[in-house]
DNA sequence: TCCTGCCAAAGTGTCTACAATATTATTATA
DNA sequence: TATAATAATATTGTAGACACTTTGGCAGGA
């Protein structure tokens, strides 16, 4: 009865809904602290309730709602103090996937790199912020897929996610992006000379660092 | 309707659930890899399947059974390598959670990290292994609660309770508890002189130890 | 005016029934 | 006997209806 593919006849519906409603979560349709209705939800998507509250379940788990029994779910608002927490952990497991990543570096890799950071430099000098945010996005996963540690990239994908929903009003400020480039170079030498020490210090100083710009724009928000 | 306490009306039934459907896998009457049958555990609860089968996407999120679409859910297995990138991670963060707890040391966290160093050595010499559980799970806590990171707190007891089930058959080897807590005191150390450096080294030994630990003993699985 | 208790509306929690899919058993055929 | 097609069964996915809880408003009294 959901209008998807036709095909996809056995497409569990409360994944297409956990799907959707991340999309409208993460787009800013539905605003943080926002109470999410079930039976309203239910007849947007075209289901019923069920599918609904078992999305809801998975969106709690992945910390994008949180539930109050009886009073229904609510889409997730952070605090700076909770982003300030996730953002070290996230330095934490991007420094450690860095040091791994020495390891496991190869010659086809270092193509892959000098091309993204290329890439970067580019959409750096064109002043967008879009390309750049899925340039750096794809800078990141090739640390962690270096690291060959496949649960600390599932781990620092959530982290990412969760952090989207604080950064996205937050973000396209186009100074940074050179700083930011500078320090991804600084990283993937590291690697590429394989000291492991060096690409630590070097991870966790960038995301440290991009935790600090954050925290600067806020105090000036409408700045930039 | 469920046969719970009388009193509590207003108990959410999944969540009742949840917390019943982890005791029965955590103390491994459900096996890694069965499938649970969402009408026969529904009958089990006293309860219909809803319940059950929100209670199944929340456990999916705590990464305690994995979904299979139109085949149902089967309690999660962890291979060999699956637990080692999770020592790993823990082993990251618990480091960083040792180097914190550098900055937020102060005397009455003495006292209580005296007294169950001392408790632990009196469970080795007894050769109680599940005191020396208890105590060493209180031990990292309050170490976790000392980095001042919640979110770091949650994701070490996430990956504590996911090695949990693969830990369980093969603990109590009593020979390692002295060796375990001659780290403990190690670390703790560190934190009481105020060395972020020297406690991150031996926070992360000593979880990677206790990974080398349990390696060796599933080489020998029945040693001891 | 402010507080208290009650009532109605809205919304979540749960159950039963039905539809779609996967698994197993059966039978026919080579 | 082994294998493949097919029917029967079991199990999951979804929908709709009912029960309980919370919430907001309203009347009555201090």
């Amino acid at each position: 009865m959901v209008a998807t593919s036709p095909s996809a006849r056995s497409a569990i519906l409360s994944q297409t809904v956990v799907s959707e409603l991340k999309r409208l979560i993460y787009s800013g349709e539905f605003l943080p602290g926002e109470r999410l209705n079930e039976a309203t939800l239910a007849v947007r998507m075209g289901t019923s309730r069920g599918p609904i509250r078992e999305a809801m379940k998975v969106l709690a788990g992945l910390g994008l709602v949180t539930s109050v029994p009886n009073r229904g779910m609510f889409v997730r608002q952070l605090s700076v103090r909770d982003m300030v927490e996730v953002y070290e952990l996230r330095a934490v497991v991007f420094a450690f996937a860095a040091e791994r990543a020495c390891q496991n570096f190869s010659r086809q890799d270092a193509a892959q790199f000098e091309q993204l950071l290329n890439d970067m430099d580019v959409a750096c000098e064109a002043d967008d912020g879009t390309l750049y945010y899925e340039l750096n996005l794809a800078f990141h996963e090739l640390i962690l897929d270096l690291s060959g540690n496949k649960r600390a990239k599932q781990a620092y994908d959530d982290y990412v996610k969760e952090l989207h929903l604080f950064r996205r009003k937050y973000f396209n400020v186009s100074k940074n992006m050179h700083t930011s480039n500078v320090e991804h170079r600084r990283i993937y030498e590291a690697i590429a000379s394989g000291s492991p020490a060096k690409a630590w210090t070097a991870a966790q100083r960038h995301v440290l660092g991009g935790r600090s710009r954050l925290l600067a724009t806020l105090e000036t928000p409408l700045a930039g």
